[in-house]
DNA sequence: CTTGAAACATGCTCCGC
DNA sequence: GCGGAGCATGTTTCAAG
């Protein structure tokens, strides 16, 4: 099953849920305009094809403590494989790297890093990042403001 | 209630619901050792008092067809708060624009954007976000392979 | 904080259209 | 494929120890 086997009706119940993932399933039959046994039975669909991955709440970042949110472009030395996967499996292990992503352009890694401040975020990247072996070039974008903090994908557009 | 309120049992059950956003009050309170009871009023509250912001479900981008995922770092020309503003609201009406920060450092703002394809892409960056008033600069950094795709924040750790 | 229970809503299956 | 009826399970609230 892929992506043209979605209908519009299967796109309406993905949008729904990726709003709001504790709708029951008559609620999203409501809203999308079906009864809930097609809904029922197209949304267990869209699961175990794996469109839908799971389910998970949204945490408030900044009432955990969590005030630094930086992204951190990465270059590294050499582009040998093996060096590579150690600055990858490094990066994952580190709880104040939420993401990671190897990217082509300007640099090599995006890493998305969180701390209680900046003085936390100093000392983390200094000590931790800054010293895997091969790191040629770092540099942090501290988020100043989230203008449209992410909320999914887009399902139905254009 | 501040972060300062937390103890180990709510964290343990932010934890728990960042992984997974279906788990039953009856499996929180397993999970986390404690009783039905102070389980559901401690997530209710947790969910009262923002902590919990809500819940989504997950989408598997390239199953929807996203093949394309970019970090986008964009310069403005002028500082100007208007300026800025227009940009703002421009950047966050668009559909691909999935993600927008105002980050200080290297850049202006950083933008997570996703296509179906290269070509619209191109078309999508050249055509819309090149011609918003004020970009002095961008730089597209693709998104070779997730590392470490983003699960939630860091809730005990450090 | 815990247990237990009652009322309610929901998930899920089955069957007929 | 759709929709409805029915049962089993889970949620939510409350009272008592």
């Amino acid at each position: 099953m892929t992506v043209q086997d979605l209908d519009a009706a299967d796109r309406r119940i993905l949008d729904a849920l990726q709003s709001d993932g504790k709708l029951s399933n008559s609620e999203i039959a409501e809203r999308t305009g079906m009864s809930t046994s097609p809904c029922w039975r197209r949304t267990r669909r869209l699961e175990d094809n794996g469109f839908i991955q799971g389910y998970r709440a949204t945490i408030d970042r900044n009432r955990l403590g969590l005030g630094v949110l930086v992204f951190v472009l990465v270059q590294i030395d050499t582009h040998s494989e093996a060096e590579a996967a150690a600055f990858e499996k490094a990066v994952a292990s580190f709880p104040q790297v939420v993401s990671c992503f190897s990217v082509g352009g300007g640099a090599d890694f995006l890493l998305q890093v969180v701390c209680r401040n900046l003085d936390e975020y100093a000392e983390f990247s200094m000590t931790q990042i800054r010293r895997l072996p091969g790191i040629k070039a770092m540099s942090s974008n501290f988020v100043l403001k989230e203008i449209k903090p992410f909320e999914g994908w887009p399902v139905s557009a254009s």
